[in-house]
DNA sequence: TGCATATTTGCAGGAACTGCAATTATTGTT
DNA sequence: AACAATAATTGCAGTTCCTGCAAATATGCA
């Protein structure tokens, strides 16, 4: 699954290079194409699901068969989960702060493997114009939010910390991520209204630096 | 508007106690009880609109009337905003922290104008057990964000500070709000989670003790 | 008491969505 | 190359949520 691409291997070694998967990988793309283009176009509530698959070229059946709902066309096309070098990474930490290492390795997976800046872009562009949309997919920081706390406890374990040594060791670990998510939400919604102008070291600068004068300023009770 | 009612008052002087004001606050009160109570029977998916109509005496299209959707009927009653007092004691801060005395004025809002604890607490157990529920109840809380970067905008005013100074201070309000919902997010589940025993006075202190400590600790690059 | 206004209800229809099974396309084996 | 197995697509009927419209009913006011 993780083997590189970069030549063509015999058809028995890849299971998921078939006519099969290539065909639904170009489904996908067009659809979600055609959907994106007609909410730009008409506004995201005037999008009917049969306008996307007149426009795709497939029936409705199969739209829901690919996207189970309409939004499901719009919003993220994965859960967005590290890659095991970037997780291994922040698992190790070594100079880098936890809270912004685990802000860096989530804001990386919203790089996404899409096929198309453009379209990213394009989502991104219909997505700040629709509440409804918006609004779902700052949800989908929090879909894996338990996964990241585990992380975040593997982090702590290997900088030597223990729950015996601090008992809410997991009440921390879901506050940071919790911290992390609601900043994200900020720092991704600025990057798209720049247009994505900024590149990831730079998202990931500007936010620690917020965050470190906000908490620095604070009279702690 | 803000009338107490410790004592009724002619009925001239209460356009907002009438007959049909009182009948229309029964009958959202039993949509909602009949919605609660079959969904923490039946799961929220298979609950239908026409089972609370039925439930609850009222016709479909009176419960969208009421509710505009069948999540309606669950989520928040009304989007949280502080009463005027709570507010102004925000704005002026004294020796309390932004930050803090942000997560305190929101929570606040929590605390609901819910005739009933018991309807309260068994909406958030119905709330806990359904993921859809529970992001879009998560979510609520960012719908009143930009209302909240402006109360922070007025409190660093008050402080004296000006975006002068601090040119990128709109991004620093927006941040700190963002963080603070990230904050509550946490606080609210694990407060729900142990249901309700906290009083708001803790609830916010411990928050603020974790938050503190994680940002200590930071490594800020 | 009668009229104006607000609220509830009934109804039809659109849109999103789901289960089921037939049809079609691709893959694997001989 | 032929055929069987498997996967994907499609067609179809039905449910559910939701909306616009207008008739019926309840309440408020002069």
């Amino acid at each position: 699954m993780g083997i590189a691409a970069a030549e063509p291997l015999p058809r028995g070694l890849s299971p998921q290079d078939t006519l099969r998967s290539r065909k639904q990988a170009a489904t996908r793309l067009a659809i979600r194409r055609a959907a994106i283009e007609l909410g730009l176009a008409h506004g995201y509530d005037s999008v009917t699901v049969d306008m996307i698959c007149n426009a795709s070229g497939v029936s409705a059946r199969t739209f829901f068969n690919y996207f189970g709902s309409k939004e499901g066309a719009y919003t993220s096309p994965r859960k967005p989960l590290p890659g095991d070098a970037a997780l291994t990474a922040f698992i190790a930490g070594g100079s880098s702060g936890v809270l912004t290492g685990l802000f860096d390795l989530i804001a990386g997976t919203f790089v996404e493997a899409e096929s198309s800046l453009e379209l990213f872009q394009a989502r991104h562009r219909l997505i700040q114009q629709t509440p409804e949309l918006l609004g779902r997919e700052k949800e989908r920081i929090s879909e894996t939010e338990e996964i990241f706390v585990g992380y975040v406890m593997e982090r702590f374990h290997h900088d030597g910390r223990t729950v015996r040594d601090t008992p809410d060791l997991a009440d921390e670990a879901r506050m940071l991520v919790a911290l992390v998510s609601g900043a994200l939400r900020f720092a991704l919604q600025k990057w798209a209204a720049g247009n994505f102008s900024d590149d990831r070291a730079h998202l990931v600068e500007s936010a620690s630096a917020l965050i470190k004068r906000i908490t620095g300023n604070e009279h702690w009770p």
